[in-house]
Parts: C-alpha cells; structure tokens; sequence
DNA sequence: ATTTACAGGAATTTCGAGATTTTGGTATAT
DNA sequence: ATATACCAAAATCTCGAAATTCCTGTAAAT
C-alpha cells in the first residue's frame, strides 16, 4: 500500500530531477491516477512541498511548480555557498579520520563518474547516476558538523537549487572543471584548512553567482 | 470563514508563544472545535508546520510539539548567527539611508519596551508586545538583503529558535543586557562596519550558545 | 514473575462527494 | 473598440464517515 510519505518522496524525486515542466500546474486530480490514491492524499503532499519551496501553493489557485529565475538560483547559491562552507569548516574541526575517509570514499565514486562522463559519446544516460554521486559527495562534506539543524537546512536549499538549474546543461560540458574543482574540495577539507575549504566551496558555485546560467 | 491559512498562522502563532506544553500532542480531533472545522483541514495545517520544524510528525502516530532541547536551541542559535550576521552584511551594503532609518526606527520602539520592561514591576503583561518589537528589530536587521530566500529562512530558524526558549524567562532578568545589546547592533550596522556587526549578532546570542540557557 | 497473544477501544489515514471559488467565454452597455 | 456583467464549466476546498493502524489492558502460557 503506498503512503502519503511515498507520495512526497515520489514526487519530490521528480521536482528536482526535470519530471515536470516549470511553471507547470501541479492538478491533484490528475496525479491522484498515477499513484492510485485519492486526490486529498496528493493534495496533502503537495502542501507539504510547498512549504520546503519545490512547489508554490496559492490560495484557491492551486500548486505549481516554481518558475525559472535567474534571481533565485543567484539566491539559492549563495546560501549554499554559506551553508555548505560553514558546515564543512566544522566538519573539519569534529569529523576527525572517520569523516576524512568517507570524505575521500564519496569523492572517489564522484570522481570515477565524472571520468567517465568526460569521455562518453553520451553522457545523458549518467544523469541520475551523477546527480545522486555529486549530492553524496556535497552531503558528506557537512556530514560531520554536528547539527542536524544545518543538515536539514542544506537539502532543502540543495534540491531547489537542483529544481532550478534542471540539468541546465545535458551535455555536461561544465564537467572538466568540476572534476577540478571537486577535488580540489576535497583536498583542502581533508588538509584542515578552513578558509580554503570556504574558498573552493564558493568557487565550485560562482559560475551560478552571475545569473548566467540559465538561458530562457 | 475561516480559511486552512488563517488556521496555519494561528497555530503558528500559538506554537511559538507558549500557547501549547513541550512535547504535547496535537490531536486533529481536539483542535478542530477550537476553529470551528473539520480534523482534515486542521490535519493539513499540521502538515504544513511539521514541515517548517514547528510540529513533529510521526508516521501513523500523528503531531506533537516539538520536545525541547539544549543541543537544538544550539544549533539554532549557531544558525541565526550565521544567517543573521551575513542578512545585516548584505543589507549594510545594499541598503542605504533608507534602511538604516527603518533600522533606527525599528531599535527606536524595541528600546523603548525594553526600558519600560526594565523598570516595571510585572513585566510579564510586555511578553506579546516585546516578542513582536525584538523580531521586527531582527527583521528590519536583514530586510535589506535582498535576498528573499535568506529571509524566508532566517524567519523559520527564528520562529524555531522562539519555540525553543518558549519565554524561558518570563521575568526579563536579561533586559539590561539586552538593551545594551540592541543598540550595538543598532550602531555597528548604521556605522558600516560587517565584521563588528556580525560580531554583535554574535554576542548578543553567544549566552544561548553555551547550552545553559534552558533549565529542565 | 515474565512473556506472549488477543481483544476492544482510540487515534490516524484515506476517501469521495458536496460546497465554494475561480476561470473563460459570451452578451450587453458605454 | 473597450469595458462590464453574467453564466456555465472546471478546479479547489472542506467535510464527515469508512478503513486502517496503533495502543492498552486482560488473559493464557512459559
């Protein structure tokens, strides 16, 4: 039997991974088929959504699925860029040799997939297999920093950031530089130094910081 | 009528100002008379908030109010100064003559309750109106931030943070602290000066951070 | 005495229909 | 031509009851 948590996950899964249009509206009647349960179930899920940002709710007008903005992804970044450099500096200082390890195991599996990627004819057939690598890679970065709370708030200001870039580039043509950049995260994290650690985090993200890379 | 919104905000409101026990259970059922309609649309505004952190939920064992804890009320507090402090950084930038007055005038009638408080002999009956000056005070710190996402969010670990303290101390005994406090936010950010105001953030927190604040 | 099994009752979750509101199209008036 | 008023279709919101699951206290077994 599904539950109305499946139903979230489920959908969550799609929001963030292109499996709605933006701006689409969201009808809980016509999703009601799909999970084969009743429309106040959907509609239950979808106002859970809307209050973690990957939909937007309007009274007595129904759920849609947040438009693109140039803006919001500049607003998104930078708080990935704070949330995610505060959380990895006291990674640093708490996580000890057990975090270095799985520090360097989430980047060994990132990176093997982005190898691959850089040479394939086709790379659009390791999108769910990246995304999935790289958020592992971004979450065990702050894994150690002690505060469920930070956690919490990074996934959630990760997966808009995911809904709005949407796989922005299928070509991965950004995926050389990223190969770079993630390892050099991860050489500063492990090395301790907190303020380079900031620095690589921000510099990953500031192509994101010039509202340039999404194109109408 | 009432509509699913106003029940949303007025069970905020109660959830954030000691309207309910640490670690008691909402029940749909019960709530419903209180607002005169039926479990599911009570149902849905718990929903709501257990996704914003002011309610947990349990799968097939219904809502409760959060249970306090110092490890918790740390972690927000860690989380406000960070937010709070890069808020007022952005706004001191972005802001100009026009948000350094609605700053003066926001610290103009908080100072104004707290030194009323300060000498009064049953400061208890300020509770409401002090709550809603000190977070227009926090609020008006980063309004000018231009980022609506940091907004949204510093208001939640606001909301949450509130929740936890729960009006600990309902006899003010930190007022004077705090008077003083406030204005050196005040005159930090008006001065320009991001790395003191962040300091000040910092401070005016760092009482919350030792785990000492909330006694069982 | 402790554990397990089994009710009966209480709470939660799901459902589909009815009430309410918005939307989009058509007619009328300015 | 533009604006306003109105109406029907469609979508949203609310409700109370049915279905499911959990909880508590009692009885039987080890």
């Amino acid at each position: 039997m599904q539950h109305e948590t499946d139903i979230y996950d489920s959908l969550q899964v799609r929001l963030i991974s292109a499996g709605f249009e933006h701006g689409a509206k969201l009808r809980a009647e016509v999703l009601r088929e799909e999970f084969g349960c009743s429309a106040s179930t959907v509609r239950e899920a979808l106002f859970r959504l809307s209050t973690v940002g990957l939909v937007v709710f309007q009274e007595q007008r129904g759920f849609r699925v947040p438009r693109r903005s140039p803006e919001k992804l500049i607003e998104l970044t930078h708080l990935r860029v704070l949330l995610e450099g505060e959380g990895a500096v006291l990674s640093i200082r708490n996580g000890g040799i057990a975090w270095e390890a799985k520090m360097t195991a989430a980047h060994h599996q990132l990176s093997h997939i982005e190898k691959r990627i850089h040479g394939a004819d086709d790379p659009s057939e390791y999108v769910g297999i990246w995304f999935r690598a790289e958020r592992e890679f971004h979450e065990t970065l702050i894994a150690a920093c002690g505060s469920e709370t930070l956690k919490e708030m990074h996934a959630r200001i990760y997966a808009q950031f995911r809904q709005q870039l949407m796989v922005a580039d299928r070509r991965f043509d950004f995926i050389s530089e990223n190969i770079q950049h993630h390892s050099e995260i991860l050489a500063a994290a492990v090395s301790g130094d907190e303020e380079l650690t900031r620095q690589k985090v921000h510099d990953h993200l500031a192509r994101h910081l010039t509202g340039k890379t999404i194109e109408p």
